[in-house]
DNA sequence: TCTGGCAGTCAAGGTTACCGAGTGCCAGAC
DNA sequence: GTCTGGCACTCGGTAACCTTGACTGCCAGA
């Protein structure tokens, strides 16, 4: 489509802009992409690189600058992620050798850790999958009068727990033979495991148990994606038009629309989105670089990165890359109660470090 | 300390500049506030204002601003917080109406409340302390090889874990055994009781059960504060200067100061902290509004609005009181779990609406 | 097909002048 | 003594204007 020179010129636009992020001129690429033609045969080229969509004149003196298109270009013809800068290999490195708590926390963490790595904002998809654990151990505990707590123990550490409301005339007893026996037919198998739980004979009882399985079968109202972001003070960096800050947060606000952005993306097979390729007008000025990340070798999540269309997409690539890599890996590590979890309570590491350092990064924690 | 006329000029000055964000002239003073008395004497008013260190004229041919003397002046002098707009009224009826699901939950969300009621962002500081409730449920569970985690179910709903490395040689009757023992010690008391778990007769066990017991005596690492951001965009609206969005954006990040700052201004028996009172250079041109909540009569975390020095204090003021109050109220609300619980995992109320709205704030949660 | 040169275009920056908002001060009134 | 009206003064902000310089587009010639 672009010949070997037209490709040249417009990688050079793209690199510059991306360092200055001031218009490029046939003079400034002429000496930095060796061609060995003069300034005059580059503002040809550019001119039909304009035509063709590649490049923008802000005005009429100004020299050029990349369309999403041009992105675009520079994106699919790019020779690969570039590696990674040794400090940073470090920072993954260090990152990942200390045992994280809880998956939320660990999240919350890569969010920061990427935002760091790039320096731009940072999202982290929670996964949303159901824990697929079997059931470990099962209980069902009074709490208040007319108050149950059902608690399941999953094989990878996870806790799932639901809140059962009994009716007035169930005694202690009841509920500890009601648990006893979901106990039973439970533990060793998933929390969803289909059938009825084997009649004890005593009605009260056998309600109590079908009416706390129904329970336990209803997603939690946590299923909805968990969203993590790292930074978003970055982009208060990244733009120095007020009005850019303010439209850009105020689309990071609405997580749901970021979660819907992010899979929008994933789903169509992209691993970058430039400016408006995503449909979201208010982001028209910002790029997305994603990667999902895997638990049991399944899709569990999305890790990505928020930035101005003149992002250094190698870098993001890479540090996206990257972190889902050794993300799923973290995770991948079975038993490990450390880290498999999701929506159980809290557990932590018996080694794992202390108070964790203050928090570099506007995080942000939200159910979409 | 200021006679009547010149503490009426100073909050008329105030008042406008709250509302034009634009210094104020003599004239406007004296058409806004019937003072009865012409430009000329405001003028010579102000001046012995500007004297005393309450105004400051930003240029000679410009009206005055207010100093954070002068706001601090303002707020003591204020009659009391504002009445609530029936329209934020009916927000804070509706918003503790509904059921909210686990403590991090409803504290996110009350950020996200907080910040909408005043325009501001908004900071909740989770209880740190440890939960109190006396322990219902034991177990022990063995997950991996030489991995146990030990659940316990606090009264009030809360869960609180922890993992427990194995000795190699435990077997599952052992971890049984000990789990029963623990059981019977600890339900009915502390989770931290003191004193040792009667002996088994079983060396192995014993250790078990009094190594877990150790474990559970130390604090969960979430004992850290969580804090929640609710709107942190809107300080993007609140400032049109790019570099300051850019400091507050970035102390807002480090969350750990941002937990300090409110603690200091609540020991020092504040409850608004103007410009520099508090001592951060970046945040010179926001105040903070803080209130403490409590639960069960103590006080337990915090609620606050960070905004610009220029904040409508009065209404801040309310908001902070009443989301303050209101959930020191949904905290009370004793035994009913879907509210009195931290760091156990999840609940959720049988009757808690499903997946939340999607978020309207860059909320934030983070272990500061 | 490339190149050098030249004219054209336009943003940015600096200068000037002007306007108007607002003050400070003073003399006079109450 | 206190207040007021009036007047001069001060500056920030805006607009108009010009200059500069950085580009490009185009064209004629190599």
């Amino acid at each position: 489509m672009l010949d070997d020179r037209k490709a040249a010129i417009l990688r050079a636009v793209v690199e510059c802009y991306i360092r200055d992020a001031q218009p490029v001129s046939s003079a400034y690429v002429t000496q930095l992409a060796s061609l060995g033609v003069s300034p005059a045969t580059v503002r040809n080229e550019m001119a039909v690189l304009e035509q063709e969509g590649y490049l923008l004149q802000p005005h009429a003196s100004a020299g050029r600058v990349p369309t999403d298109k041009g992105y675009r270009f520079f994106v699919d013809s790019l020779a690969g992620p570039a590696p990674l800068g040794e400090p940073q290999a470090e920072l993954v490195r260090m990152f990942f050798a200390r045992t994280h708590g809880e998956l939320e926390h660990l999240l919350h963490e890569t969010s920061e850790l990427l935002s760091r790595l790039t320096d731009y904002a940072a999202v982290v998809v929670a996964p949303n999958a159901p824990e697929p654990g079997r059931v470990r151990s099962f209980q069902l505990v009074t709490l208040a009068h007319q108050l149950a707590l059902a608690v399941a123990v999953l094989a990878n550490g996870a806790i799932e727990r639901r809140t059962i409301e009994l009716p007035g005339e169930v005694t202690e007893a009841q509920v500890h033979r009601a648990s006893a026996a979901l106990a039973a037919f439970l533990v060793g198998g998933p929390l969803e495991r289909s059938g009825a739980v084997p009649r004890t004979g005593d009605l009260t009882t056998d309600n109590l148990a079908s009416a706390t399985l129904q329970t336990l079968r209803q997603p939690d109202y946590e299923g909805a994606e968990q969203v993590f972001i790292g930074g978003a003070a970055r982009m208060a960096t990244a733009f120095d038009a007020v009005s850019t800050i303010r439209k850009v947060l105020g689309i990071m606000e609405q997580q749901f629309v970021l979660v819907t952005l992010l899979k929008d993306v994933l789903d169509r097979g992209l691993s970058v989105a430039i400016g408006t390729e995503h449909g979201l007008a208010s982001l028209a000025d910002c790029s997305v670089v994603v990667a999902p990340y895997e638990v049991d070798g399944e899709r569990a999540g999305t890790v990505g990165v928020l930035g101005p269309t003149r992002m250094h997409y190698d870098q993001a690539l890479t540090a996206v890359e990257v972190v889902s890599k050794k993300l799923s890996k973290a995770l991948q590590e079975g038993g490990k109660p450390s880290a498999a979890r999701h929506r159980g309570g809290r557990a932590r590491d018996s080694h794992g470090g202390g108070p964790g350092a203050p928090g570099r990064s506007i995080g942000s924690q939200s159910h979409a």
